[in-house]
DNA sequence: TTGAAAGCGTTACCAC
DNA sequence: GTGGTAACGCTTTCAA
């Protein structure tokens, strides 16, 4: 930059003004500027604007997998509403592993980023210092803990059970079984867990059965291995609601095998409205979670923080039932 | 860090040594230094780290989307394997449009990565000179492009093709159909397709006729309503041959609607060794990728070279088909 | 094994 | 409309 001034005659002060297309310097100064920049082969240097800014350009987010339809669509829908504004993503994954998440927002933090976005609502105190202590703006997105950080974007897991276990109690199944991961390894799965428990003692069924599929994640090939080493034992049950659409196809999958009529003797319902819950035969019932609205209105709150305009928000975004063959 | 230092009651200096755990310090003061910087929250600004030393810690990915379990692997694989050198992934999704990738890596240039690894071989002549102006060292992987930029881990889609083609005749097939995404939307799909085509020609079987399931990324959806809008249009051909497992998939169910016996009338195969296919009723028969390992590999040559350990690599990830029922 | 000084390239702030 | 000065938080270098 110095270079550029002295090629130019002029301070560095005002080649670094124009370069940033400052309105105040004089507009013909400006373009000799750029353009001996560019013979130069001048190259501005972002990270030392980063550093003495202070201001890094970087949004964190934090997802527990990339490969998922749903979280997916969200970082998408997210990054697409922060790109025209040049701000970039940084994304860590935990992999389900909440144990990861400190390590993971120190990483994080360690960049300056000017927002943080955690997929989830439950963090360990180590963690919450270590936000609340950098004072940063944050989004929990695709849960609506009770005692946030600050800003949210998600729904309630608990709630969004409620509709399957009502569903499936109108359509007379009455002997429910939960199939998740195991404890402590999907928090929202544990909280879809606890809202179909909940619910189904509130309609006065029986007490909800556990099947655990394995430690998070869970998907296709756990959810048929769980149902294979169960066998015709699944029909001590008379509907299996499992915490997401894979899951439940590799159940429903597995049912065919044993011989075992879905929906005829044991209804199946998934969670997210996965491609393969649409494409399976029969449809498998499931909810629907609109996955790029959070990540649209997650763009759209840190829009207005960085222009200035901060308020309280807390999104509940609607939930849908997909009413399949499956129950 | 001043602080951290006056707390523990030594320079500065010596308290970037202990974070950088630098074995000339104390191992007793590494100790206290790392205890109390903890205590106080205290959170290392790579920003000034990147300034100072002119290393951003960044290697910049492209993917043509996050939403794959195979590319997802790479990504995670590659992660880890740079994590314990401190180095972060800068992630940017083409979502598949080729367009896309010249404004992708503009933007991933400007943060200084240390590297670049792009997904795939076929770059637009203004991209290429990009990267070349900048003279950083490239990894392109998941193909193996003729003209690379530099290094290579991948495998050719087109020779992929060949041991599915050659499996479909040794059975008895003849009348091949590939089925995949529309012209110029997903290039490694392409090179699918093209391999499919040479090996049917070379076998002397008749020329493949070509399937439109849309613009990529097609998926479970697009093979069953491309099925569907066929009918028993299908059983012009005895196989398809599908881009990838998902789109198998989708093709597969619809068949199941129609009637149309499968393997008996129709032979379908996938690509890419997906969950889906291993749980799909009967098993598709597919190519299996080893995706973890070219994510692996990628990270071993970065590391070499963070290390100054350069030389050429050209990575040949093997692939093997997995037979199916479907077959 | 530890510390002091200087500086990385940019911009905030104030002066003119 | 332009310029001078200082500083952002770290590390390189040299000295003790």
């Amino acid at each position: 930059m110095r270079d550029v001034a002295k090629a130019v005659g002029v301070s560095p002060m005002t080649v670094s003004r124009a370069l940033r297309n400052d309105e105040t310097v004089n507009a013909k100064t400006r373009a000799r500027i750029q353009k001996i920049a560019d013979d130069l082969g001048y190259i501005y240097d972002t990270t030392a604007q980063a550093f003495r800014t202070r201001k890094s350009g970087f949004v964190a987010v934090t997802l527990p997998s990339i490969n998922n339809a749903n979280f997916a669509e969200t970082y998408c829908a997210l990054s697409n509403g922060l790109a025209d504004r040049g701000i970039q993503i940084l994304l860590g994954a935990t992999n389900y592993r909440i144990e990861r998440e400190e390590d993971l927002v120190r990483q994080l933090l360690a960049r300056n980023p000017e927002a943080l976005v955690l997929t989830g609502g439950y963090h360990s105190d180590v963690t919450r210092d270590l936000i609340r202590s950098r004072g940063l703006p944050v989004i929990e997105i695709w849960d609506l803990p009770p005692d946030p950080f600050d800003k949210v974007v998600g729904f309630s897991n608990a709630k969004a059970m409620e509709i399957i276990v009502e569903h499936l109690a109108e359509n007379g199944r009455r002997k429910l079984a939960f199939v998740g991961a195991s404890e402590g390894s999907d928090l929202r799965g544990a909280d879809r867990r606890s809202g179909a428990i909940a619910t189904a003692a509130r309609l006065g069924l029986p007490p909800v059965a556990i099947l655990d599929a394995g430690p998070a994640p869970v998907s296709m090939r756990h959810g048929a291995a769980l149902a294979a080493s169960m066998g015709k034992a699944l029909l001590d049950y008379d509907a299996l609601v499992c915490v997401s659409d894979p899951v439940a196809f590799g159940v429903l999958n597995e049912c065919r095998r044993l011989g075992i009529d879905v929906p005829g003797q044991l209804a199946i319902t998934g969670f997210g409205n996965f491609e393969v819950a649409a494409i399976s035969e029969p449809r498998i019932t499931t909810v629907d979670v609109d996955a790029k609205r959070i990540g649209e209105v997650a763009a759209e709150i840190l829009v207005d923080i960085f222009d200035g305009r901060s308020q309280e928000r807390r999104e509940n975004i609607r939930v849908k039932l997909v009413a399949g063959g499956t129950s």
